[in-house]
DNA sequence: CTTGACACAGAACGCATGTTCATGTAAGAT
DNA sequence: ATCTTACATGAACATGCGTTCTGTGTCAAG
């Protein structure tokens, strides 16, 4: 038998590559004896010997005591990445009507419909219950790069840093409009994504409701035009 | 207890959402019991009456016997997918510079990198060969409604439909863009996707190379602008 | 040579989990 | 009324599957 001291070793390797392969094929992961025949261990306890090791390098991780309990880690060389996250679409955003906001307690089956977008797109730190879709409507956000069909993926927040993308709320224009948030010394500049276009400028004494921050725009480019 | 004759009912939809749900958590299937659990169900065997029906509709797909065998089809509302796609970014896509296409034969590490797209996303006759993705450089295509960082997802194709969107090379002028495409008497008309601005017409005696059409635009919108 | 860490086998143990059965209730059809 | 069908319960059963314990052989360090 080969012997390695550290690091991952041949079975190790074949482990992984099993467990991402099983995973993809059956939607769920192998049990041990499976592990131990595809790589050519006869005991289980060695495969669970293993898995030990992987577990505590960081490889995978492991839920004791149920079956099939095992999963790759989202980092590393095989991470399979566990996919993607389901994001509610909660309505539509137009420029004359105030956004649909998710309530606090707000559900899955809430959504109209939702998008599934990579884990790997998104900043990684974004807890997902805090996203949320609306689909753009009509093409009154031209300004913001963001045409009629476009689904923007928004992180609820209520303030906004300088320098993020904002969907906000003007109360005493009745006004919807994406924009570059800055907050100068009397007032909030609402900068354009279009670099051709003019910022808007807000006194303080306005009322500005910040209803998210943009994460994301996706276009599905269709035909027709 | 509320009875429906066909179709899903209350609980059918409770479940599905749950697996679907739980499997995102935990990175694989509930099992029998904690399906019965969190729909309401005390007895295992109506849970297993529910999952034989859903089975029999195609919503789900179980291994009969062993532990946590059940996963969603991948058609239907409920539908997972099973995943996504890993769409290789070939470039990036400039206006003055010619057009990356990926070789007939081209291989996932020939990319620089690559983006995942859920395959809900994307109309589903689209093969995954097929497709290649590019970062756009510089904000000349904002008559596209593309800025600088977008993402753009290609379907590789020589020839395009009237109303496609279509990445295109003129030689003659050195330019690369992304507009709408039209076929029209003696001309082609390139119409861009910001209502308004005007299109460009070229004469079909000056060479216009198709490389792609485009199948959607992903922005990520980071901080800064 | 001894010792001990490491790599492995095999089997016993026991809870987790899918399956099956025997039984009960309510609503619609005949 | 009574028969059928859809829906529901709970318990018993059988096995899937993780855990653990005992034992063996190998290699390197002391």
């Amino acid at each position: 038998m080969v012997r390695k001291k550290k690091g991952l070793g041949e079975r190790h390797r074949k482990i992984l590559a099993f467990i991402e392969q099983y995973q993809n094929e059956t939607g769920f992961p192998p049990t041990i004896r499976e592990i131990g025949k595809q790589v050519g261990i006869s005991s289980t306890s060695v495969v669970n010997y293993y898995l030990d090791q992987l577990e505590e390098w960081g490889f995978i991780e492991r839920q004791r005591k149920i079956s099939r309990g095992v999963r790759l880690s989202g980092q590393g060389e095989f991470g399979i990445g566990r996919g993607m996250l389901k994001i509610p679409v909660l309505g539509r955003i137009v420029a004359g009507a105030p956004i649909p906001v998710p309530p606090s307690d707000f559900h899955y089956y809430d959504a109209e419909t939702s998008v599934d977008i990579a884990r790997t797109l998104l900043p990684a730190s974004k807890k997902p219950e805090e996203l949320f879709a609306l689909e753009v409507e009509g093409d009154s956000m031209i300004d913001a790069m963001v045409n009629d069909g476009d689904i923007v993926i928004l992180k609820r927040v209520e303030e906004a840093r300088n320098g993020e993308m904002v969907a906000v709320w003007l109360p005493e224009r009745n006004e919807t409009t994406l924009k570059y948030f800055y907050k100068e010394k009397d007032r909030y500049r609402l900068q354009p994504a279009n670099p051709t276009m003019k910022p808007i400028y807000i006194d303080k004494s306005e009322p500005v409701e910040i209803r998210g921050t943009v994460v994301m725009v996706v276009r599905q480019v269709q035909k027709t035009h």
